[in-house]
RNA sequence: GGCCCCAUCGUCUAGUGGCCCAGGACACGGCCCUCUCAAGGCUGAAACAGGGGUUCAAAUCCCCUUGGGGCUACCA
């Protein structure tokens, strides 16, 4: 059991192979949660050792989903740290080292056997329905043999001697006593043909270098911790604490993947996701406080964070509820964050979701903080404020004839609800929300029209849509000017619209 | 196929033997509020995979079955 006053040393290990997922993203946060709640430290390493899948543009994702996440680290690349450096590639002579001395030691021996020979030994054990395994025939090989494969130019591998009987068990923090029997596990590589190490090799020498007191890793890695386990045991080094979290899947329940759409963090943020409400919301996947909170920010996830209450089972990933959690962060921001929170958003190119081109950029900033109140709650992504906002910073606005008429109107009815009410606008003063309401309901008893029967089509006509923040608020907004210039449209749009056949 | 892990409403989850004919949240339906849309309030429908044990008592413990997932690479 982990007491939660002692400060562990913890670390996000991703290969920069793929933009981060979910997923992935969400076993940082553990890990960046309790090494706050412990006071101790956040480590990020990048694991960059299969040459062939690295991806540069997937590092700096990695650093930037971080970022975004304010998942701030003690000790990784650029930053530095006592153990330095935590780029892999860099480690290569440590690995090959340490590989050497296995040999040395008669833990490990080399391998000349070729891919193409392993892919036939597989194909051979798949026909005869055995489990594919690699059968150890390097430890046959001679030191003469080697070096003749090796001036011949064929691969050399470095392969670990794994015991053919017995079983190894592993307390895993949330899974409890796990147990493999040392027959499943072959004699596996621990060095690549180009020198350098396999994920199990080098993750164990790093974490034990680096003091890394908790291993939290997705639950795909619990079946290849027996050889880890042998790893440890074969330089006699005590293992860490293992802490398999459960998988996030995707809405087919397979691992979380491209295929699912999106699922990076920073595809959340590009749609218009605050980051406090994903960091919410995801710390909520796989973990719980235990009573019915849901909106905790992070100094209170921080608080109440427990590797005892994270879940066994695996949660699929859908981003319904994400939705509503973002809606409730809006909702909770202040006006000014907002309005800071939205800007980009709008001034994005009208064709990437921004206001309409014909707005100028920059912003009028001290317009929108006008305006910004009335849509406030109704926001659930800041992706939604361009068409939500647009009709404010527009010059004019086209409504729908079919549109103007509100409930149970027929044209003539809009059409002189229309005609009034571009009288009124044009005399109403002062042109603000209460003296406004006030003068429209008079207007709708007069004219024998519920309220709603008059305000939908000036609403339409103001605002050019069905849906719109409160009426007389946003025509205050838009100004008296454009009001009347909106009402002489929509009368005008009606008059064309009624005369065509 | 083999090995390992998992199993409560559609989804996220609470539940660690009696408080549970199972609670909360999202989504969905209804009602209320209301100038539309939201927000808010009330409310409805919705789950312990199945079967055996253990026990006075089981969603909770054990076993089997079923289902799902992961791994089975000179990928991580």
């Amino acid at each position: 059991m982990t007491s939660s006053t002692t400060p562990v040393r913890v670390r996000y290990a991703p290969s920069p192979t793929g933009i981060p997922h979910i997923g992935n993203i969400r076993t940082a946060l553990f890990c960046w949660v309790l090494a706050r709640q412990t006071g101790g430290q956040f480590i990020v390493r990048i694991e960059d050792t299969d040459r062939a899948r690295y991806d540069n543009s997937a590092e700096k994702a990695i650093f930037e989903s971080l970022d975004w996440l304010g998942l701030d680290y003690d000790e990784g690349p650029i930053k530095g740290g006592p153990h330095a450096p935590y780029t892999q590639s860099e480690r290569q002579q440590k690995y090959v080292e340490a590989a050497l001395s296995l040999v040395e030691s008669g833990h490990a021996y080399f391998d000349d056997t070729t891919p193409e020979q392993l892919d036939a030994l597989r194909e051979r054990q798949r026909a005869a329905k055995q489990p594919p395994r690699y059968d150890g025939r390097g430890r046959h090989r001679s030191p003469g043999e080697i070096e003749e494969s090796r001036k011949a130019g064929l691969p050399i591998t470095v392969r670990l001697k794994v015991a053919e009987f017995g079983s190894v068990s592993f307390q895993d923090t949330v899974r409890g006593k796990v147990t493999f029997d040392l027959k499943e596990i072959d004699d596996f590589v621990i060095l690549k043909s180009d020198q350098m190490p396999t994920y199990h090799l080098a993750h164990v020498l790093d974490d034990h270098a680096m003091g890394i007191t908790h291993v939290i890793r997705g639950d795909e890695w619990i079946s290849s911790t027996p050889r880890h386990l042998m790893i440890h045991q074969a330089f006699g080094i005590e293992p860490p604490i293992y802490v398999h979290v459960p998988l996030i899947l995707g809405k087919d329940r397979s691992k979380l993947s491209k295929r699912h759409g999106a699922t990076s963090a920073l595809e959340y943020r590009d749609r218009g996701f605050m980051q406090d409400a994903v960091f919410n919301f995801i710390s909520l996947l796989g973990w719980s406080p235990g009573d019915d909170t849901e909106i905790m920010n992070r100094d209170e996830i921080v608080k109440r964070f427990s590797i005892d209450r994270i879940n066994d089972s695996p949660a699929i990933f859908d981003s319904e509820k994400l939705e509503w959690m973002n809606g409730v962060y809006i909702r909770n921001t202040s006006k000014e964050h907002l309005v800071e929170a939205v800007l980009p958003f709008l001034e994005r190119p009208e064709s990437e979701g921004g206001l309409p081109d014909s707005v100028v950029r920059p912003i009028d900033r001290a317009y929108l903080e006008r305006v910004i109140p009335l849509v406030h709650e109704r926001l659930k992504l800041l992706t939604e404020a361009s068409e939500t906002l647009d009709f404010f910073f527009v010059d004019s606005v086209n409504p729908k004839a079919e549109e103007l008429p509100g409930r149970n109107m027929d044209a003539e009815m809009t059409s002189s609800a229309l005609a009034s009410a571009l009288e009124l606008c044009k005399t109403v003063t002062p042109f603000e929300p209460q003296h406004l309401e006030s003068e429209y309901r008079a207007l709708a008893e007069k004219m024998e029209m519920k309220p709603g029967q008059l305000f939908s089509p000036v609403r339409v006509a103001t605002t050019g849509k069905v849906f719109a923040p409160p009426l007389f608020e946003t025509m205050a907004a838009i100004g008296q000017d454009r009001c009347i210039e909106r009402l002489e449209n929509a009368v005008e749009i009606l008059r064309s619209g009624a005369t065509a056949p």
